[in-house]
RNA sequence: UGGGGGAUCGUACAAUGGCAGUACGCCAGACUCUGAAUCUGGUUAUCAAGGUUCGAAUCCUUGUCCCCCAGCCA
């Protein structure tokens, strides 16, 4: 029960943190005040099933599962899937593993539009018999030019007034396959002079033959969003249906739908402004572009804001619900600060990953004075977040790896780590000092540094008392483990990619240092048995994971999560 | 140009007629066997102009700017 008990407090943690008010949080406790619903509240979360979930949807997914939770209701998983052409089972199973490893559940409240097309059907009929529905034969073109345009009202359909009989046989042939597509639709009689487009006259259904992923070919007639959408809400007895800002001009569609047939509740539909985020893009057609072209390796690829990709790239959900806890709801476009959630990502991952060294570029060190063949078995700590991580063993010899990064012949001032003369730490082990430097004669490229230690300065620590200013990881050179690390950074180079003021296109603010394959990484041995799902920091580099796709070969592969911050990397910079 | 929305530190979110606050970022410092983490301090904002009021980010008026809508997509 002891995982559960601490189950138990997480939650409590997450909903206090939580309690912080939004305006869709203040709409439902006025409800709940005025006993609307029953004093229910039940939300839902409705993706369509034609590309694979982003950080976005995270966002919206923590909010309808995160109000459920807050207020002891429930919130379903359901599948807007009423267009057959754009849909496919592969999203359905990405979307559903998606939302779990977010750690939501939706029970048995799994369900499809789809679910519902009879019923659908069944409620468009009563709307012909209301006299409020009719079918048109015009083409998508005259459709067009009927509409009217934003100054100027829209002409009724020449078959506006055809009678319910004709309506009702026309609309069953719709059904029955008598068409061709695109020939024929329903439409609802509501104002084509109505200043909001979608209230002239709106489709209802279009005659489409497509295989549907769950119906298969039992339809040729497919229901339109704005219809399909309020009445599964209503069937569901959702009581908030809460959606993006887009939606608002199609909320007195929604409630004119619902307003038809009394016997369905009437869900409230609220509108908050979706998430955008600096350096990356976060539309699905932009998303599906970038894999249809290659751009990227797939929807996994971990530079892609899909959570499938931030789940390959080593986020944790923790990491991503947090943040979307912190972003807030409100009404007000807004783009979000990549850095925060890097903040929230590097504040979870540096309380739960172990640590460990590797070397990314390594240069070679000989310890002249340390005797030949001899090992050092040296005591490190895994976590030190967290004691119950314990301690490891690592070994040490007399040639070593140290990052290339970590060595500068001539250093500038603010330069802390190893040079000529001078002594450094290196971690759980001993004080080096470098005395010579090995250059090929040819190239006057570095090979090797030749150093000193003092053994009195084992594990890391100095009897004299004597600082050092830096402290450096590093690897027996015979012990180490060879692992191939993937270096991963923004996808786009400019902030908002979207932009297209200076004629570009975002694929044009492609980052083409996004991906940097570093081969002969040297990482100590304890990380030969890594696995997929393990979270490390290799220290003073950041974050890293086992990579979930490529290291089925027997080699290892890493992918870098996030890098820690880096305050020499900020001097630097600044001293260009 | 019709309709629907929205404007608060660099970014995001609060304050619902009563001291404009929080987080991230940034800057400075402390600490440090990770130039990490942690800690301390600092930085900067109510779109504009009028009005109501003892008092306005909040209410009223006028204006400005931004976003969305003319798919048989969602």
């Amino acid at each position: 029960m002891s995982s559960s008990d601490a189950g138990l407090k997480d939650t409590a943690d997450k909903n206090t943190a939580s309690a912080v008010s939004n305006f869709i949080r203040d709409i439902i406790d006025e409800d709940l005040c005025t006993c609307k619903n029953g004093s229910r509240v039940h939300t839902r979360f409705p993706p369509e099933p034609n590309g694979y979930l982003h950080i976005g949807h995270a966002k919206s997914i923590c909010l309808n599962f995160g109000i459920a939770r807050d207020y002891k209701g429930l919130c379903n998983l359901r599948f807007d899937d009423t267009n057959p052409s754009k849909e496919d089972t592969e999203y359905v199973d990405s979307i559903r593993e998606d939302v779990r490893w977010l750690g939501f559940d939706w029970d048995d409240r799994e369900f499809f539009a789809s679910d519902y097309f009879e019923k659908l059907y069944q409620y468009a009929v009563e709307l012909i018999n209301l006299g409020k529905a009719f079918v048109c034969d015009l083409t998508p073109d005259q459709v067009r030019q009927h509409r009217g345009s934003l100054t100027e009202p829209g002409t009724p359909s020449p078959f506006y007034s055809r009678s319910i009989e004709e309506n009702l046989d026309l609309f069953s042939r719709m059904r029955a396959g008598d068409f061709p597509d695109g020939s024929r639709t329903l439409r609802a009689k509501i104002d084509m002079a109505s200043p909001n487009f979608n209230m002239r006259d709106p489709i209802m259904y279009r005659i489409l033959r497509a295989d549907h992923h769950r119906t298969g070919n039992l339809w040729c007639i497919y229901p339109m969003y704005d219809y399909a959408h309020c009445v599964s809400d209503a069937l569901e007895g959702i009581t908030h249906s809460i959606c993006t800002l887009e939606f608002e001009d199609h909320r007195p569609l929604y409630d004119w739908f619902l307003d038809q047939f009394a016997e369905l509740g009437h869900p409230q539909q609220i509108e908050f402004a979706r998430l955008n985020l600096t350096y990356t893009v976060m539309s699905k057609r932009r998303l599906l572009e970038l894999v249809q072209q290659g751009l990227v390796s797939g929807w996994d690829d971990p530079r892609m804001p899909t959570l499938s990709g931030m789940r390959r790239r080593g986020y944790t959900p923790e990491a991503i619900c947090s943040f979307c806890d912190r972003i807030g709801v409100a009404k007000r476009d807004s783009t979000v600060d990549m850095a925060l959630l890097e903040h929230c990502l590097r504040e979870d991952l540096n309380k739960r990953a172990r640590r460990v060294m590797a070397v990314l570029r390594p240069l070679r060190i000989i310890i002249d004075n340390y005797p030949e063949g001899q090992i050092d078995e040296l005591h490190a700590i895994n976590n030190p977040e967290d004691q119950s991580a314990g301690t490891r063993m690592v070994p040490f010899s007399r040639e070593i790896f140290i990052e290339q990064d970590d060595f500068m012949e001539n250093p500038p001032k603010e330069f802390f780590r190893l040079a000529p003369g001078r002594e450094v730490r290196l971690r759980y082990a001993y004080f080096i000092k470098c005395e010579s430097i090995e250059k090929d004669t040819a190239t006057g490229d570095i090979i090797a540094l030749h150093c000193t230690y003092d053994p009195a300065t084992r594990g890391g620590d100095s009897p004299d008392g004597r600082k050092v200013k830096a402290t450096l990881h590093w690897v027996s050179a015979s012990h180490a483990v060879e692992a191939q690390v993937n270096l991963y950074d923004k996808l786009f180079s400019v902030s908002d990619p979207s932009d297209t003021s200076e004629g570009k296109d975002y694929k044009d603010y492609l980052n083409p240092y996004s991906i940097e394959c570093m081969n002969g990484c040297r990482i100590e041995p304890s990380l030969a048995s890594a696995k997929p799902g393990d979270l490390y920091q290799f220290e003073r580099l950041g974050y890293f994971c086992i990579d979930s796709a490529g290291s089925s070969n027997g080699s290892l592969v890493f992918n870098r999560t996030v890098t820690l911050r880096d305050e020499w990397t900020k001097i630097k910079k600044g001293k260009k």
